[in-house]
RNA sequence: GGGAGCUUAGCUCAGUUGGUUCAGAGCAUCUGCCUUACAAGCAGAGGGUCGAUGGUUCGAACCCAUCAGUUCCCA
């Protein structure tokens, strides 16, 4: 017997235990002859802090790792830090802002030199923090987009895509951000709903004295910029209009009425304003139409001198202005209130501009295929699977993907611009330049004729490389790593970045490795709070992961999240559950106390109950096995981490401890410990991946174990085959033993009171070689079959056998008579309903074979049962009289 | 406006090709217990016409249709 504090103390342990696998290397993985098992940490920003939705993530993934682990694959936990280019970027801005240093004053190399000082300073902060939940990463293996490995892989893509005719440059409406100064893809981009003004404005048409067409528009400030007016060519109000001109208020320009099918008839007036540079619709009507362009903004949001009137006033004062000018000029008509929706840049929050710019694009044409395929057929397995069809539609309406950014934080475009506006794509300046000789033919260039594209890459464009770079297996495609490694195994991710992420890196897998990155994506949910709200630090609903962990325990955090997180479902967090997580420590625990403390006596011989009692668990604990297996193969985590909590909790604290716990202060035979002891070991071991710290800190003392020796590198536990009736049959002694405590209870009848038992057997539910059990766990003492009635008793029935517990003149035999009619009652509508089936010819002929039969069972055993109350029945009232 | 999903106990969710004892779990609730490992616990109990209506079927929480409510994605 140890000294062990009744109390478990998580921060002791916790630390003490991690500190100990690394000093064993326990996580790390080098390739060898076993199977191997990988995955990949999504990278959280590397300046980032952990907030609950990487603590739900990482939990999932060290779950996964660890059993794979114990299942004695060599598992692969690769973790790292994404740049994250334009969330670093504005908070290193921030910062220098703060400072009194605007981004404006510093070269770009001065600019950088600052953001790796930022990101030296707080960058992987995050990934000690992971440390404290107990992920199990293989941290030599850390990784960063930015390092060179991940850098020189970006770069080597980039020029290989263009080589292959996938990257082009081109004139695009992009989501532009005024205020980072950069475009944004779609996913970028929240759409808000907004209270805002629909003006009336009408513009006069040619050749005519007094007559205008009216259009409705949000947005007056890009009256500047119309180059048309269009109908809808089914609208016969406006069809003789078709083919005029009309004047643009305020500027005079004379622009075409057109009619395109775009237009919404019942919207407005029906009548709709082209401005070509500031709305995308307006953008694709103007290239059917052949339109003219004009720009009217600035990349600030201020307007242009194209705009001619306002020049240099910001867009939202320029609307402002505008109305007095449009009534003054009389071409407004009304105003009304109008609730429409607007895109604002996920990054600085403010509302996006549809600009047209130059940007860097990725076909989405051949590349995307073998993803769609990958996913339709189930190579790659969504879990859950309803994602599938949210991949299958955004695959078939994927659109170019535009990978510039105008920002410095990030990897740079390897385009070099020669003099005469040509350029050439190479990885580095010494190729450039010898391709730029070879392009020009002039030997006598150098690196300073050359201009490299001012622009970076999206981060997306280096992370979908992530499961290939980890491994360098874009750099060196034939290595042992990337050849051993990949493909992973599973990917644990956030629903929000299917598009942005998932999606990428299946492309990026079968282009550069001509296969998938990953066989299985679990996708977790969002944590929200109890009101469903997302957990945010501007909210202040999120708690710190940190604090939650001081106080209950990384063990009780992980348990406590997972007890509410189906897959792809949001959970719902509330700290009450990690106070379950915690309680549940608390419970492993004691019962470790509890076995801890007993007296090992080997001359006492092993008694019945305890045989049976551990003989019975055993079987149990395979079914669990077998559970447990079938809900991790299914990713049904909460399944998995429930069915081991209630195995836990009821059958190994509550019913296999207290049939072999000895009597008070009284030593335990030596088999029952040894078996016991083994017992607790293997349940420990299914509980290693969710709770890995008080399972370790049990199971080393548990027994006396090699140095160096851990329950993470022990064996995940198999199933013996047929154990279905040892457990079936235990039930019904669960199911006798609960109705003699119903009793106790109802007659208030104290546990330690010594009761008789007298069973008339019936042909089911008692089995006579349980009676130790029985007689232990009932406090009986005595246990008397016998087919005769018994007088003032209270009775119970388990199937078709009756027990009876004398209790003399506390009994009334009208209660138990009632109680026994009322079953009777019960099974007799039972039986109905069973012979409603068995009495009707299309069923018994339609039904497969293992159905009807089942009835049949049903119905003889409800037979039996009737039989046996009747019988009861007759002498309880024979009895009476 | 287009698309996808969801609706089962007070809450969060299971419910596996339609067929086991009239739908299950965890939490919460209620009752009784400070029973010698554990009150951060134990023993019990109650609680649902499976969103509505119709249909298919011997049989529907499950399949089909319509409607209502709700969430997300895209424009």
């Amino acid at each position: 017997m140890i000294e062990i504090p009744s109390k478990y103390d998580p921060s002791i342990v916790e630390d003490k235990w991690y500190k100990y696998w690394m000093e064993h290397n326990f996580f790390h993985s080098e390739p060898d002859e076993r199977e191997p098992y990988t995955i990949v940490i999504p990278p959280p920003n590397v300046t980032g802090v952990l907030h609950m939705g990487h603590m739900l993530n990482n939990t999932i993934q060290d779950i996964l790792v660890r059993r794979a682990r114990m299942q004695g694959k060599n598992a692969c936990w690769v973790p790292g830090t994404d740049h994250a280019s334009i969330a670093t970027e504005a908070k290193v801005v921030d910062k220098l802002r703060k400072e009194g240093i605007s981004k404006d004053s510093l070269t770009r190399d001065e600019f950088l030199a600052h953001a790796w000082e930022w990101t030296d300073k707080h960058g992987g902060i995050i990934l000690e923090q992971l440390k404290k939940l107990g992920a199990s990463c293989d941290w030599e293996r850390t990784c960063f987009t930015m390092d060179k490995i991940r850098s020189e892989s970006v770069i080597k893509v980039f020029v290989d895509l263009y080589n292959k005719g996938y990257i082009y440059r081109g004139v695009r409406m992009v989501n532009w951000d005024p205020a980072a100064k950069t475009a944004l893809s779609d996913e970028e981009v929240n759409h808000k709903e907004e209270k805002s003004k629909l003006y009336y404005v009408r513009y006069k048409i040619e050749g005519t004295a007094d007559e205008y067409v009216t259009v409705a528009t949000t947005r007056p400030e890009t009256i500047l910029g119309d180059t048309a007016v269009c109908v809808n060519p089914n609208d016969d109000r406006f069809r003789h209009l078709v083919g005029k001109k009309v004047f643009v208020p305020l500027v005079n320009r004379l622009v075409p009425i057109i009619a395109d099918e775009y237009v919404d008839m019942e919207f407005g007036t029906g009548c709709l304003k082209i401005t070509p540079a500031h709305d995308i619709n307006d953008y694709e009507i103007g290239l059917r139409h052949h339109l003219e362009v004009i720009d009217t903004f600035n990349d600030d949001g201020t307007l242009s001198e194209k705009a001619q009137l306002l020049v240099g006033v910001d867009r939202f004062e320029a609307r402002k202005q505008i109305i007095p000018m449009l009534e003054a000029a009389g071409n407004l008509v009304k105003i009304e209130d109008y609730n429409n929706k607007v895109g604002y840049s996920e990054r600085t929050d403010v509302p996006i501009e549809p600009k047209l710019s130059a940007q860097w694009f990725l076909k989405m044409g051949d590349i995307t295929k073998p993803a769609a395929t990958a996913v339709e057929n189930d190579e790659i397995k969504f879990y859950p699977a309803k994602f599938k069809n949210l991949y299958r539609h955004w695959m078939e309406n994927i659109k170019d993907w535009c990978i510039s950014r105008q920002l410095w934080w990030g990897h740079r475009i390897p385009v070099y611009y020669l003099a005469d506006g040509s350029f050439v794509v190479a990885d580095c300046e010494e190729n450039a330049l010898e391709q730029a000789r070879r392009k020009t033919g002039n030997n006598q260039l150098t690196i300073k004729d050359l201009r490299q594209d001012e622009d970076v890459l999206d981060t997306w464009a280096s992370s979908w490389l992530w499961p290939i770079s980890v491994f360098d297996g874009i750099n060196n495609p034939d290595n042992k790593e990337i050849n051993y490694y990949y493909p992973t195994n599973d990917l644990v991710t956030a629903p929000e970045i299917i598009f942005f992420w998932v999606a990428r890196m299946i492309i990026a897998g079968y282009e550069y490795r001509g296969n998938l990155p990953f066989k299985n994506v679990y996708f977790t949910g969002i944590v929200r709070d109890q009101q469903r709200r997302k957990m945010s630090k501007s909210l202040g609903n999120s708690p710190d992961p940190l604090d939650l962990i001081a106080k209950y325990g990384a063990d009780g955090v992980r348990v406590g999240m997972l007890f509410c997180s189906p897959a792809g479902n949001d959970i719902l967090f509330d700290e009450s559950l990690t106070e379950q997580g915690r309680n549940f420590s608390s419970k492993i625990w004691n019962s470790f106390r509890l076995i801890n403390g007993w007296e090992v006596d080997p001359s006492i011989p092993q008694p019945e109950h305890s045989k049976l009692g551990i003989e019975w668990f055993k079987a149990k604990l395979s079914e669990v096995i077998v559970t447990m297996d079938d809900h991790f193969d299914k990713y049904r985590l909460n399944d998995a981490l429930m069915t081991i909590y209630n195995t836990i909790r009821d059958e190994f604290s509550g019913w296999l401890l207290e049939i072999i716990k000895p009597a008070y202060q009284q030593p335990i035979d030596a088999k029952t410990f040894q078996e016991v002891s083994e017992l607790f070991d293997e349940v420990l071991r299914l509980l290693h991946p969710f709770m890995p710290f008080i399972s370790e800190e049990i199971w080393q003392l548990l027994k006396e174990r090699k140095h160096g020796d851990s329950i993470m590198i022990s064996e995940w536990p198999k199933p013996v085959a047929n154990q279905e009736v040892i457990c079936e049959k235990f039930e019904l002694i669960k199911e006798a033993i609960t109705g003699i405590r119903a009793i106790r209870k109802e007659k208030d009848i104290a546990n330690k009171e010594h009761l008789k038992l007298f069973i008339v057997a019936g042909e089911k539910g008692f089995i006579p070689e349980y009676n130790p059990i029985l007689l232990k766990m009932g406090n009986l003492s005595e246990l008397e079959v016998t087919d005769k009635e018994v007088d003032g008793a209270m009775s119970f029935r388990v199937n078709t056998s009756a027990f009876y517990i004398p209790l003399g003149d506390v009994v009334n035999l009208e209660d138990e008579i009632l109680k026994i009619e009322e079953e009777l009652k019960y099974t007799i509508g039972f039986l109905e309903s069973v012979k409603k089936k068995t009495g009707n010819e299309r069923f018994m002929s339609s039904a497969p074979a293992q159905v009807v039969e089942l009835e049949r069972k049903k119905q003889t055993d409800a037979e039996e049962k009737i039989k046996m109350l009747e019988e009861r029945l007759v002498s309880f009232k024979s009895s009476m009289s």
